[in-house]
DNA sequence: AATGGAAGTGGAAATCATTTTCAATAAGCC
DNA sequence: GGCTTATTGAAAATGATTTCCACTTCCATT
């Protein structure tokens, strides 16, 4: 419980930004869940524990967040964006889902074997070598039904 | 030129769904395309072939293709989804995309050596019996800086 | 500790992709 | 050809996200 200020207090500094107070209640918000929210549902939990809070706010620090590289953004098809915090400051680059396509559920795995994950990063390199391109992050998508959903059908 | 009607004819039909000429000026043009189309750039092809298409006949019609697995979806992030036609029957159901962060573009790239895919085939077999998960299709999305952008970053 | 200017804020209004509503039209079985 | 029902297009509605703008807060500098 102790321990200084929160590691992301530099990181928001660093880019130039100021540190303030809705923003520091957004990210205590963030650090506090490990699923990935809606920008509704960051306003709603934000709002508890700081009334005052505007949804714009709410939208304009994301996209600053996920500018300075602190969030990640997601987008599963269901319309409306979820954000997660990286985790940490050298937390890996991993994101991958299982996505129902009959109830929208999204699960995240994490997950990998050393070889697979050795693996990705060579189609990585050879990829990145091929098209001039820098790779920096990668999401996969699975597509199928749930157990859930499965029966159902 | 010659030969009988497009495969998807039958497909269409097979589903219990009508063959109506603006279906059939839809398919058209997705399968005079390669690239994946956004909603608004289907419609103005189509409405050039076939004036009195209505966007809400577009949006419709995508979402019975996505239905009925004759079109892909995808969300890049950009706020609009983009169709692909799957091409013909039996297309693999591989789609990988490089996205660049800062001009969004989107390159596709489908090459993948024989002992990735098996690779890939084996993580979504073990994750489907893990998480009792039915696999239907999987998107890789690597983001990155493109060439252009990486100059002048 | 006071202050000035720029960065940040919140509420209302605007935007933009997508969906819904509903009366009119066209597919395809009889 | 006639009939039933799916399908269509235009306009209005929706819902997430952005923009505008007057007001507030941060913080480096007195």
């Amino acid at each position: 419980m102790p321990g200084g200020p929160p590691w992301y207090h530099g990181k928001i500094r660093g880019f130039g930004y100021r540190l303030t107070v809705p923003r520091q209640k957004i990210l205590e918000i963030l650090s506090s869940s490990s699923r990935h929210l809606s920008a509704e549902e960051i306003y709603h939990r934000t709002y508890k524990i700081y009334p005052g809070v505007g949804l714009t706010t709410i939208y304009r620090t994301l996209e600053l967040l996920v500018n300075a590289g602190l969030v990640f953004k997601f987008d599963f098809g269901d319309g409306r964006s979820r954000y997660e915090l990286s985790k940490g400051p050298g937390a890996a680059i991993h994101h991958h889902h299982l996505i129902c396509t009959s109830c929208q559920r999204v699960i995240d795995y994490t997950e990998i074997a050393e070889k697979e994950k050795k693996m990705l990063h060579d189609i990585e390199r050879e990829i990145s070598k091929k098209y001039k391109f820098d790779i920096h992050s990668h999401q996969i998508h699975l597509y199928g039904l749930c157990d859930r959903c499965r029966k159902t059908k």
